[in-house]
DNA sequence: TCTCAGTTTAGAATTATTCTAATCTATTGA
DNA sequence: TCAATAGATTAGAATAATTCTAAACTGAGA
């Protein structure tokens, strides 16, 4: 009946109260770029009552299950984007701010192959902004 | 006479003693990528006198006048690149370890032009590698 | 309903980094 | 050459993001 529910059941997470909450704020809307705090705040201001540590804990379960995609840009902070699909972004650093770039526009040529013994796993790429 | 001291003179940096100590270690080698705190340790390791601080003042001045560059690969830890030239990254989480992908043999094509007001001021490419 | 493995929690701990304020030193101009 | 001073260094405190810990709680299956 709850489609947030059935996400978890899924990926084998317990639909907890908490995963609730914050899958609700994740996935029931469009795409968002989420760090710890920020999500942290956004369920304090609307009276939910949760710690920073299971916020902190939630997120990095719903990455190990790949509903979230870690995005680091910059080394202050963390985002997890509920865009899962391969893709980019873009970066403004003056408003702290990311911009997804859909995969199948960008074409990657002459990526030489992996050192022996490892292999690709993903490529990362960030197109930082500035002001002008 | 000495090519340290010219290279903080052309970036306008007092050649000091601790920014020749680092200029050294950074400089007089092939291409390097270190941590602030894998520098501090490799300066203590040669009976070097220098503060913490000071190491992370220093690599923030080299990057500001352009003799280093950034790299954030993962939220844990800055790296310091003196590869300053334009070019991309392949990176080991299990090794946390960096290796250089030169530019010229990377094309991308089909980045989206950037939102009004906002220019893309540079590329970054992070191919994570897996051990297989 | 009972049980227990999986979850949540507050608060402490950790880690990387920056700040502070006192001290030191390289440069410059007399 | 040397004193004055702007810029640099330092130890240690402070901060910020994140992780850990250990106790309390709870969802799911029998």
């Amino acid at each position: 009946m709850n489609s947030i529910k059935d996400i978890l059941r899924n990926s084998s997470l317990r639909p907890t109260k908490q995963r609730i909450m914050i899958g609700k704020l994740l996935f029931n809307d469009v795409d968002k770029h989420v760090t710890a705090e920020s999500l942290y705040r956004e369920l304090k201001a609307s009276e939910q009552k949760i710690s920073l540590a299971t916020v902190y804990n939630t997120l990095h379960d719903f990455c190990e299950k790949k509903l979230l995609k870690k995005v680091n840009v910059d080394a202050e902070k963390v985002y997890f984007d509920t865009n899962t699909n391969p893709h980019h972004h873009f970066y403004s650093d003056s408003e702290k701010l990311l911009i997804d770039i859909s995969k199948d526009k960008i074409k990657i040529q002459g990526l030489p192959k992996a050192p022996k013994g490892k292999k690709i796993k993903d490529v990362e790429l960030i197109a930082h902004l500035i002001d002008n």
